[in-house]
DNA sequence: TGCAATGCATAAGGGAGATTTATGCATGAC
DNA sequence: GTCATGCATAAATCTCCCTTATGCATTGCA
């Protein structure tokens, strides 16, 4: 039978420490209490055994036989959880978890993250890429980089990127209908995904206000990159974020045929961690690194909207 | 690093308990307190700690990567701890332990133990034969049989024998000088211990107020064995409880030449144990036992004074 | 031998924090 | 839709843990 309960856990632990020391001073020394603190919680678990623990001498105890055989397992088990949480603790200070919006990822931050490993070689950086309301509950990430979805209420937002959008397809596409010159021209072509609702927002703003695209809400923050991946191979027009392509964009992959841009004013790439995070060690080097990263990276400070962290 | 405090103990307590259950309101039931009271305890393990360990979910939790590791750990700590007091109460209830005085030992427990652990075979009886005041201190006997010494305040106490003695002899040494006819007949031969205080009270009872023992305080009723072992071997005289001598009288190895029996006021063989050990079982048993063993030996209530019982 | 120092026990009292009560909220079942 | 389940939270309470102060016994030292 192992099913009776356990003597007052803080009567445990203060024989423990005792039986360590062979001293109630020094035990309530190392436990942060006094002599008589640690008389009366050994008297407590004397108590309840039923038998004394402790033989006392003068100016010393000694375990008594039962107290002995108790000693070394409660030692030996509280060992055992100052390690455990010892471990823990050192994987929590080491391990950087970051649950990431999977286009900032890709288009992003795996291009970026070495820099900050190499700066930062103690940490051990894990990416999830996800981004969904559930995400933010799993409490699994020290760091969040989401797309559209709020943050908690309790947790600290900072602005990244901006959600700017503008049609993008591959030069041979526009070619084949002779070239883009017009708004318009667009819908000659296939729509990489004429759900997406950023389509009618950048219309509205090019002046047209109900282009023939039979759209209803959906957000594809998420997965921007299957409809990039379609534009570059040249099967259709996406609407993307040009901070994110600006690769292909140099390279001649993905035209973008109007300075148009526009944004939506609700969402944003941003970064979030729980207010309790602020002051952790990697938290604090992460948000400091992506933040100037992303500054040399050409944005200004407006841009980012770094001038409210 | 080991070094590192532990978190609030109560709190771990309560994780355990949750990490098993994987509910808080099992676990509060298991620790006998409020669901509300074990969701605080996490909290304070959780802002202790830095990151959750339980995700949230409807209806359910489940433990966080972190949570899992640290589960694991404690729990197996916790099963340490609890077959650790768990064994340690098993074999205290198993187990009596008796401090005895060396001469009720051996003339009168040593020869009636064996009914006892017959009656009781799941008790392992455990005899420390020694007679002191440390002994009383040492806490590792659940009963004292003392001969001389009184219990400290908190003990009860019952008296079993009272320190009657007699002089005795080898009926050869009695002989030797034609028979003992009168008390002042025994100072012509060997005292096995003239200083025993037990000499100068039994003359004067017989009405000889200062023989010739020269005497100093002391009690060998620890040990009045050792003056026996020399009687039965025709070396002396000694002074002994006739009560321990029975069968060596009987036998004739021993004769008690008077009637004469005095006894010491202030002292008696006595049972006692902590006040605490009152209603422990095994204490019952013994208690119980002896008390209707001495009876049965032939003592009659007065004089084992079992009527204060 | 007396005196100071050490170490534990104990009583009294206060206070931190552990717990309960009561309520709200979200989810899932029917 | 309604009800049941399960956790979070606020407020209030109260337990009991700890400190303070003191006593006692032993030891060491002068």
């Amino acid at each position: 039978m192992t099913s009776d309960p356990l003597p007052p856990v803080l009567a445990i632990r203060a024989f423990e420490a005792v039986s360590r020391h062979l001293s109630f001073t020094k035990a309530g020394e190392e436990l942060g209490m006094t002599q008589a603190a640690v008389s009366y919680q050994i008297k407590v678990l004397e108590e309840r055994l039923g038998f004394p623990v402790f033989v006392r001498r003068a100016r010393k105890i000694d375990l008594t036989e039962k107290g002995t055989q108790l000693a070394t397992r409660v030692v030996d088990a509280f060992r055992d959880l100052r390690t455990a949480f010892s471990d823990v603790r050192q994987e929590n200070d080491t391990q950087l978890v970051i649950a990431c919006n999977p286009t900032f990822a890709s288009r992003w931050l795996a291009a970026h993250l070495f820099d900050f490993q190499i700066a930062n070689p103690d940490l051990a950086i894990r990416i999830i890429p996800s981004d969904s309301e559930d995400q933010y509950k799993n409490g699994e990430q020290d760091i969040t980089i989401s797309g559209c979805y709020a943050p908690p209420p309790d947790n600290i937002r900072h602005p990244l990127i901006p959600a700017t959008f503008s049609p993008m397809l591959h030069p041979d596409l526009a070619a084949s209908i002779g070239g883009i010159n017009s708004p318009t021209d667009l819908l000659k072509l296939p729509i990489t995904d004429p759900a997406d609702h950023w389509w009618p927002l950048w219309f509205a703003k090019a002046g047209i206000p109900n282009p023939d695209l039979g759209s209803w809400p959906s957000s594809r923050m998420g997965s921007q990159g299957l409809e990039a991946d379609r534009a570059i191979a040249g099967k259709g027009v996406a609407i993307l974020t040009p901070f994110f392509y600006r690769a292909e964009l140099a390279s001649g992959q993905l035209i973008q045929p109007f300075d148009l841009v526009e944004h939506d004013p609700g969402m944003a790439w941003h970064l979030s961690y729980p207010h309790s995070n602020r002051n952790s060690r990697k938290v604090r080097l992460f948000r400091d690194w992506i933040f100037t990263e992303l500054l040399k990276d050409g944005l200004d400070m407006e841009e980012t909207g770094l001038a409210v962290a």
